[in-house]
DNA sequence: CGGAATCCAGCTAGATACTG
DNA sequence: CAGTATCTAGCTGGATTCCG
């Protein structure tokens, strides 16, 4: 009864602002839809050592296919994130590189990509004390 | 032929090392997968404005299921970001709330929020020229 | 209230084959 | 080289029902 009505929302100090986030997800969710599947950041994360071809990313990131490399930069270049040059050459030659925006994203996957390094070994270990716990 | 070999790695100077990064994903799939999926991020959002029981989620968070609240809160216990206190009583009462990793956490997605905030009409623009060129 | 268990639809992404 | 097209398996997540 406590808790129920008046919530205690100091814990994270202006962290999430109340205001526009109200209900929904202040569009955090559109970028992560993104993110969130298993190829788009590791292109990015790609294109941000530089310029490269259709092939050159397909080399560089082990395991994707012809298909999802298409999917993904396709989905990039229509949200503004990579730019696509075609050179009308024979045999074709494609440049995928970040536009600013993109760049920016990149950046601010690299915020997170640190939280990741520093923290996947916190986080492991709470995972081996959960399912220790909760596997016996 | 030109930019085969002699990658030009100067693009974005400092942003993703690449050191550690070589192949494989520096554990950032491993965060992404979780802040991918439909719900996760908003449950820590919310539980970055304070303590919260099960239903208060619930009703704070529109369309997620039980079963959905019930898995996203569990694996962030099993990551270590949530922590799930249980009072035994009748009827039963838990509290959830964020583990000072799970605050950290909730400071980098605030980071990210912000940048979906700062170019969501950037990329909603780029969406719209792209459907219009396409589309046609 | 706070789940667990079951069933099921939809989308994602992998494999494969084909094209300009 | 740089895609497109098709077909399909698997996982995610929704709805529902039941339990302590």
């Amino acid at each position: 009864m406590s808790v129920t009505n008046t919530a205690v929302t100091a814990q994270v100090a202006g962290t999430i602002p109340d205001g526009p986030c109200g209900d929904d997800d202040c569009g955090i969710r559109d970028v992560l839809d993104r993110l969130g599947d298993r190829w788009t950041v590791l292109v990015i994360v790609e294109l941000s050592r530089g310029v490269r071809r259709f092939r050159e990313l397909e080399r560089a990131i082990p395991g994707i296919s012809q298909r999802m490399l298409t999917l993904t930069t396709k989905r990039l270049c229509r949200d503004g994130m990579v730019e696509r040059i075609a050179y009308p050459t024979i045999p074709p030659q494609v440049e995928y590189r970040l536009t600013e925006t993109g760049q920016s994203l990149a950046a601010a996957i690299s915020a997170l990509a640190d939280w990741s390094r520093e923290h996947k070994d916190h986080i492991a270990d709470a995972r081996r004390h959960w399912d220790a716990e909760h596997g016996d």
